[in-house]
DNA sequence: CTCCCAACCGAACGATCGTTAGGCTGAGTG
DNA sequence: CACTCAGCCTAACGATCGTTCGGTTGGGAG
């Protein structure tokens, strides 16, 4: 398809960022959907973490639009996007707290601190991860090391 | 400046980023350089990771070119570019390569994953440190958790 | 005082980019 | 069969980008 040839299906190139924009925040937010809200926090950790990373290998575009072009959205549209953003930090946040406070994760952990950590390495990971890799072996690599460190032998 | 003033000092752009993406590997390197060879593997992540930090809050644009911008770099140079990425990486994985087989860190310990994670979340923070932020205690932060995890408490 | 030289300005060039508009094609529909 | 319509191509427009070049400025050095 030629460059021109595109503008039968959109109004202008800001639009078209701003559309994969949100369709990259909803494919973000319905991974996070479907991580059950009960159960053991330890495996909602690892499904939210499994969840986002077969995001990024699935629709790698999307991914980098979630995680980085997104900042050449102008104005209402840029504010709004954040909005979501944060949202989807928060939703991972929250999942570290209610694991501290359920006594599932040390009492005196920093969820802000957790949660920019392992979003840290899920966000970077559409920097490497190549399409169609396989994902949730290495979100698990990573869970574990995230829960049980690496000093010290693991509980499981 | 005006645009055009730029080329009494350069040759081209292409020219341009090639200085600045060496001169951000020379600086990551140097922050390697610091850290000593000898004494406790972990205390030798934790300066490894402050180390890191610093470069990217004190040097934003250099570590910007360092860990996105390259990729417009262009045949040799980008080869060359990548294999001084590529050692930079290494040196970070044989530091807990060397802590598990020293006994400091957990034998089962991957540390291809654990350089990933670390590296992760130190490279991811070029999105979002402000120049001159104080890093140290971030660093720490990155690594007290993931030495010892989330789960469990503390050794130390 | 004159000359030099580094550093910047200002205007212009071709190339590329975002966008528009008109035309072609081919698979339905009546 | 004529007609529609979605989907693509092509050529062109103004704007911006990377680059060049001649000119201007403001300190030293002789």
């Amino acid at each position: 398809m030629q460059k021109g040839s595109l503008y039968a299906h959109i109004e202008s190139k800001a639009d078209l960022l701003w559309e994969v924009a949100r369709d990259g925040a909803a494919a973000f937010h319905r991974a996070l959907d479907e991580v059950p809200d009960e159960g053991p926090v330890i495996e909602r950790i690892r499904a939210a973490l499994r969840g986002h990373l077969r995001v990024v290998a699935d629709q790698l575009d999307l991914a980098t639009v979630f995680t980085r072009e997104w900042r050449y959205l102008a104005g209402e549209r840029r504010e709004t996007f954040l909005a979501e953003r944060r949202r989807y930090e928060e939703r991972f946040r929250a999942l570290f707290r209610e694991g501290r406070d359920l006594g599932e994760l040390r009492s005196d952990l920093d969820d802000s601190t957790a949660a920019l950590l392992a979003l840290s390495a899920a966000n970077w990971a559409y920097t490497w991860l190549r399409p169609g890799a396989p994902t949730d072996e290495l979100a698990d690599r990573f869970t574990s090391l995230l829960l049980d460190g690496m000093r010290g032998y693991s509980s499981r």
